[in-house]
DNA sequence: ACCTTTTGGTTGACGCATCAACCAAGCTAC
DNA sequence: GTAGCTTGGTTGATGCGTCAACCAAAAGGT
């Protein structure tokens, strides 16, 4: 026999089938509020957000990258285009040849100055609002434990 | 003064970016390991799936939108490339003119049938052996809260 | 009958994520 | 010093999701 059930148990299903329902529905809907509001994308919020809240808005590539667990294409090609719209530039390390900052420019730290309050509104309005402070706390008790099990777990 | 505070407490944010966090992880690493293993995308998944649990693996294209709650232009570019893939065929509607049937090929059936033992393996081993059942229905309590409250909510 | 609205669905452009291949600078060890 | 690995970062192809515009058939109203 197998040494594990070939499906999950209804309840199982049902705890599976809630959640990814109420994650689609919240990141889809937050993330299209964003981008309507900020004529930015989730991933620009994020970039500016961690840049700007850390100092100066100037960082090492890389670590922008372990930051927010992304791997370096996807913060290239991310960065690619932030430089393109004028949100951040680079500039090259002088201590590491191949290296290279990330620099938040005057209009990066405008659009994320206007968008940020804006966007915790989204988050409290749809998600924060709809638990108590308890719940809350529960359910970053869950993730915390789902992250930590995820982290033991190859791949 | 604001008829709502600025900024989320400590708390609230804590709790927001524990949720965030384990879903980015988690939606991520499902989503490679479903397309690593099996050549289908989650989308591809998603949609045979529901398609064969649905009687004879034919369902209306507007049908399958409401049920998996895509917009129309998302399921139409999605079933462009399943047909390319040769997962599923249309199939144009008798009783309506415009509407169309879409149906799993025998390849769509035999690509879900293969693929799901494997998808159900990693939900398992990545979500749902991290918490205990009584946790999990707490998770569902509190995930259908959440979409609760959104559908009330604008936009 | 005619006009309007709703419904069912397609299309094209664009931004984003992933994968794999690549390049250059630094590090290690011999 | 030089061979080989590791680290920092880019690039291009491909698939996916969104938005806006569009078209055609079907209902509904008068």
């Amino acid at each position: 026999m197998d040494a594990t059930p070939r499906w999950l148990t209804p309840e199982q299903k049902a705890a599976w089938d809630s959640f990814i329902r109420m994650q689609e529905k919240l990141i889809g809907r937050l993330s299209r509020r964003v981008q309507a509001d900020s004529r930015m994308s989730p991933a620009d919020y994020l970039v500016l957000a961690k840049l700007t809240e850390s100092g100066d808005g100037r960082m090492r590539f890389m670590d922008l990258a372990k930051l927010v667990e992304w791997e370096k294409s996807r913060m290239s090609h991310q960065v690619g285009r932030m430089v393109k719209r004028g949100l951040v530039a680079k500039e090259d390390c002088p201590d590491d040849g191949r290296g290279a900052f990330v620099v938040a420019t005057p209009a990066g730290h405008e659009a994320i100055a206007e968008a940020a309050p804006v966007h915790v509104d989204h988050v409290r309005r749809l998600f924060v609002d709809a638990l108590t402070q308890d719940e809350l706390d529960t359910l970053a008790r869950l993730s915390d434990r789902v992250v930590a099990h995820m982290e033991k777990q190859p791949d």
